[in-house]
This record gives C-alpha cells, sequence and structure tokens, in this order.
DNA sequence: TAATAATAGCGAAACGATTAAATTTCTAAA
DNA sequence: TTTAGAAATTTAATCGTTTCGCTATTATTA
C-alpha cells in the first residue's frame, strides 16, 4: 500500500533539468516556450498522468471554483429538484458544490455558513432556514457579503439583506389558484397553511387574499386553518368541516395537500365533487394518490439552474456594477383530478 | 463596496513587529510563546475576526477535511435519505461534502470523479451509477484508490474493487419477503425488477429464489418481469394476470410498487384479498397511496451514517491497517396494508 | 560586423499557513 | 562575573502553483 503521490511540476522540471516556472508555462501551452520544449513536457506530463494540485491553484488565485449550498430539508422534495438543477449549472461551469443541510435550524445554518466560509469558497447559493425566518436574525448572512462572498437566496430569502434573489411568484400562484376554484364554481374557499411563519407562506396567503377580494368574496378568518405544532391538520380540518361549508381548500404545500386528501376520504366527501383540492409543489406524490392532486409547479430545477447561473456570472464577472436581481420564476398551474374542469 | 479582505497572520505579526511564526504559534497556544505575547495576539485575533486561510492549510497539510460524494441519483427517495446520514455525520465531525450526481451515467461518474480528485479531498463515498454496473468498468475507482485516496462504496458496490463498503442485506431482505408472502398463504408469487442491472436487483432475485426453493414451489421464470426500456410495467403485468395465476408480487424498487399497484386497482385487483404486494425501499410514496403498501426498510440514514463513520475512521487512523471491511445493513419488513396478516 | 530584436528559459516572489532548526534573550546557579 | 540552561523568538524551508522581471541565446537587419 504505497500511497504514490501525484506529480508535480517540480519532478517534471528534474525530468528535464528545467525550471519549474518553465514547466508551468509550457503546460499552459504559453507563447514564452518553444514548441519542442513544449510538446515534449507536455507529453510526459500527459504520459505520467500530471494533474495540477488545485489547493495550490487556489491558495495562488484566491478562488476555489466552489460554492456553497445550504439547504433547509432535502427530503423536501422541492428542495431536491432545486439541488438537481444547482448541481447540474455548477458541473457544466466545472465548479464544485459544497453542501451543508441546515435542518430549519437557526444554529445550524449559521454553523454551516462558518463552516463553509473557512473552506474557501466563492460564493453561496441558499434558502433560509425556517427558524431563522422565525428569528429574523440575518446578521450571518451581511456578514458574509461584507467578506465579500456573494450569496444567491432562493425560494425563502431575506428582504433585510440586500443580494441577489431567485423566488417562486408566490402570490401570483396562490391569486391563480383560487381564481381557478371561482372559475370552477367554488365560493367557500378553506386554506390550510403549515408554513405561515415563511416569507413564502406570506405571500402565498396574500394571494388567497387578493383572489378572494377582487371575487367580492369576503374573507372569513377561519377559513384559514394555521397548521402547527400545537394544532394539527386533521382536527383543525375536522373543525372546520363541522361547523362551515367548504368546497375548496388551497394547501401551502405538498405533504398537508396529501393529508388534506386523506382526510376528506375518510370523512367520504368526494373530490372533487364535493370539495376541490390545490396544493403547492408539484413533487411525486401529488401525482401518485388516488385522486391525483392538482398542484401548482415551482418548476425547483429551473430555480435551482436559474440560481446558479446568476452567481456563476456574478463570479465571473467582478467588475460588473453590483446591484442586485430579484428573478422572479412564474408557477404554473397542473391540472389533475382533485379540481372540477373549467366550463366554457 | 470595498472587498474588505481577510486578515492575515501577516498582518498580526505587523501589527505587533513580531514575526509570522510567533503568531502561528500563538494562535495555536504553544507553549513556545510567552503567556503575554499569547493573550495579546489572541485578543487582536478574535477582535479582528481572524479566521485561518484553510486553502494555505490544507496545502500544507496535504488534507481537506473535505469527503467527495457521489449519488446516482437524487430524486430517489433512498438515496437523499442517504445523503441525509451521510451529511449528519460528515457535519458533526467537522467534515465539508462535495457532491456530485451521476445521473446513471458511466461518463458523468467519471468526469465528478475527476473534478472531485482535483479538488483535493480526502476521500470519497459513492454508489456506482447503472450504466457503470452494466459496463462493469471500474478503473476509474481503482485510480482512485491507487492515488492513496480511500473509497467508501454503499448500496450499489463492485466486488471487483477492494475498499469498504456499506451494503443492505438484499438478498436476505427479499428472502424474508418472499417468506412472508408464503406464511400469509401466497404461492404464485411474482416479481417486478427495474434494476436487474444492479448488484442489488441481482441479490434481492437470489432471496427470492431462495425463499421459494426452501419452499418447495418451483420457479417459474415466466413470474419474474424485468422491466426497461422496451418493456413496460403495465403490459407485462397486464400479460402475466392474464395467462397466470398470481396472489403475491414483490416488487425491487419503490416506484414500480406504486405503479402495480395503481395497475392492479385498475384491473380491479383486491388488495391484498386478490394479490398481496411488498415494495423494497421505504420512501414516502408508500406511506401515502392507498392502500399503504408493506416496504422493506432499508435505513438510508443510517447507511449514510454508517459509511461516512467508516471514511472518516480510516482518514483519521491512517496508520493502522488497510484490511477492507463490508457492513451489513440489516433490513426489515414495515407491514402496511398490502399484506394480509399472519395468522397465529 | 555590430547593433538590435526576437525567442527561450530562469530566478524569485507571492499566495497563507506550519514547523524544524537556529538564534537571541533572560534567569539563576557556580 | 561567568556561564549553563531554559525560555522566547526568529529564520527559513515547505506545500504546489503562477507570474513578473530578468538574462542568455539566437536570428535579423543595417
Amino acid at each position: 500500500m504505497k500511497k504514490k503521490k501525484r506529480i508535480t511540476l517540480k519532478d517534471i522540471a528534474n525530468e528535464f533539468s528545467v525550471s519549474i516556472a518553465t514547466v508551468s508555462k509550457a503546460l499552459n501551452d504559453s507563447y514564452e516556450i518553444s514548441t519542442k520544449t513544449k510538446t515534449k513536457i507536455q507529453e510526459y506530463a500527459k504520459e505520467h498522468k500530471y494533474r495540477s494540485n488545485s489547493v495550490a491553484l487556489n491558495l495562488n488565485q484566491k478562488k476555489t471554483k466552489t460554492i456553497g449550498v445550504i439547504i433547509p430539508n432535502i427530503l423536501n422534495h422541492f428542495f431536491t429538484k432545486v439541488f438537481v438543477g444547482i448541481e447540474k449549472t455548477a458541473t457544466a461551469n466545472g465548479y464544485n458544490l459544497i453542501t451543508c443541510i441546515s435542518n430549519e435550524s437557526y444554529e445550524k445554518e449559521v454553523n454551516a455558513m462558518e463552516l463553509l466560509k473557512n473552506s474557501a469558497l466563492d460564493g453561496f447559493i441558499l434558502s433560509i432556514a425556517e427558524e431563522t425566518q422565525i428569528k429574523q436574525n440575518f446578521s450571518h448572512f451581511q456578514n458574509a457579503i461584507n467578506e465579500g462572498i456573494p450569496i444567491v437566496m432562493f425560494d425563502r430569502v431575506a428582504d433585510e439583506i440586500s443580494c441577489d434573489k431567485v423566488i417562486v411568484n408566490d402570490k401570483e400562484g396562490a391569486y391563480n389558484a383560487t381564481n381557478h376554484f371561482i372559475e370552477t364554481g367554488c365560493k367557500n374557499i378553506a386554506i390550510v397553511s403549515t408554513i405561515h411563519n415563511l416569507s413564502v407562506g406570506k405571500l402565498r396567503l396574500e394571494g388567497y387574499k387578493k383572489a378572494l377580494r377582487e371575487a367580492g368574496i369576503p374573507l372569513d378568518e377561519s377559513m384559514i386553518l394555521k397548521v402547527d405544532e400545537f394544532n394539527d391538520i386533521d382536527t383543525l380540518l375536522k373543525i372546520l368541516l363541522d361547523s362551515k361549508v367548504v368546497d375548496a381548500i388551497l394547501c401551502l404545500e405538498e405533504d398537508s395537500a396529501v393529508n388534506t386528501l386523506r382526510m376528506l376520504h375518510s370523512k367520504a366527501y368526494k373530490v372533487p365533487e364535493d370539495i376541490s383540492l390545490i396544493g403547492f409543489t408539484n413533487g411525486v406524490l401529488p401525482r401518485y394518490v388516488t385522486p391525483a392532486i392538482t398542484t401548482i409547479s415551482q418548476h425547483g430545477i429551473y430555480l435551482g439552474e436559474t440560481a446558479t447561473q446568476m452567481l456563476i456570472e456574478k463570479l465571473e464577472n467582478e467588475n460588473t456594477q453590483t446591484s442586485h436581481v430579484t428573478k422572479v420564476i412564474k408557477t404554473n398551474l397542473i391540472e389533475r383530478e382533485t379540481t372540477k374542469p373549467l366550463s366554457y
């Protein structure tokens, strides 16, 4: 088990009794080196599988072609999709990804940023942990920016921090979904939110309210179910359905959509005849349950690609003005079996 | 937007007119430095948020506290879980993760290894891409090992490569599932495989055969459905169900289990009364469909944790003998609604 | 033929740290 | 007052690369 160590410029230089500088330039195809020497060195390098030591390179050039990624929860299918998009674009551009999972925890997020900042990366792509959004403490992001490390935030962003962002048109998505209910004849539209602490949750709620307002439907606060650790979805739904007429439910993410569907089933409601259902996030689950759930697709992969593209552009054109852009990815409604067809 | 660059040892050395070495030692709390000087320097460093440049450190110490992870497909829930386990253990030990997705492609896998090897990591954790398992070309793994970079393979491993491995007891899992069918009165057990090219697929098939053999049930090759790009699951199932009596189906991964269930539903078979169903991989899907599918859990998170633990141990005790271990994670059967209860 | 220009290659600094070895400074015993 | 020994600090090498500035060689031109 001899650990045969990698060949270095020095080794090649010794081989041909030239200087390290010559070898370096030869391998970089510099005009300063004669063709004869160049080919000689290049062939030798190839033959001996020379590969430059990127750590040394990083030190020298002060960049690492590495992007730090912080994801709140990779078991959430939306984030997995975004990650796929990030990975795709990063690899295509020769960037590495250093990934941490914040697990929705403020502390883990702060630690992750420390850990990642220490390991010398060029920039961050991240979505904010739930706990951080509740705490509203964003100084760890500001610190990174102050240290000259650019950040691109996606999905869950902080208005307080000035950086590039990629978001989904959450408000409009919820607005469209609510309108879809209205257009298919629903009037008593409830909403189930497990994410009212998140920026995206608030926006979606706004979209819902806007649609109701425009349709002249009075807002009934009791139709807005806020699920949390103390109030489980089943109980809240049960109480609501027993006390009010409900003919449509908008769920702000996919798990609660699936859970709502099960609940409706167990209570023998017919979907969509009695009650229509739309859920945010187009993962696998809504597609596979019966009936398949109509969802609002957020195009996670595309979102990830966009975020990465933005960061790489910023990294590679450091000269350009540092104006910060917020890109909005359009959602669209994927009609399945839990909503009634539009009647023309 | 002045990019205020990080403070270095040199800066601190200048500040106090001492040498860089003194500062370095002071910050590392060396006995060689007087207490007075140490506290002075440490305080200044803290105040100015000195953080050592890890790239320089890596170059010097020739290790990076970074693990390269290659995953065939992160949209597969099993791999996501493994990744969670890897991330957890890595972070807990102060290791970073550089992640690539091979997308089941041989070429992407080879490129990923190149990319990652270039970015100087201490070791690899990976699962082999499908295409690579078909090609049976594992030289890129051997190369890494020859270069002194240890590898831990998980789930889809190559017998040809001598390295640490963590696998699931696939054969036994399938054996147990098949036995469970037999014990609940099923005799005509079909199997649906979309992964007959993978090592794990082959092992699972063996387990199935072993159980049949021991129960004295003759093996009927036509009961083994091999789904691929040319033979879709619906057609194969349809043909089988029309021509044979089938009272149980074992699906070798979760998607085909869900698909099989839908197919059975559409053909008005009752599950589990007419046909029982067990699927490998305990993701979200089997839990949420109706009826919920009995599955073989592979404990992905634990698997990821184990693999990472093994790698870190190897990295941190380089002196120890380089014997290679293969750890086996026990699966277990999670009974839900697609199998009949055991009668006592 | 001498001056000039072009070509090829080298030396050393730089990136930011660690560390073995050398040197200076201080302390206390002879 | 020496002086050995301990304590504190510095020097310099090292990690592997790039690159600026310089020198040496060769080719070209007047």
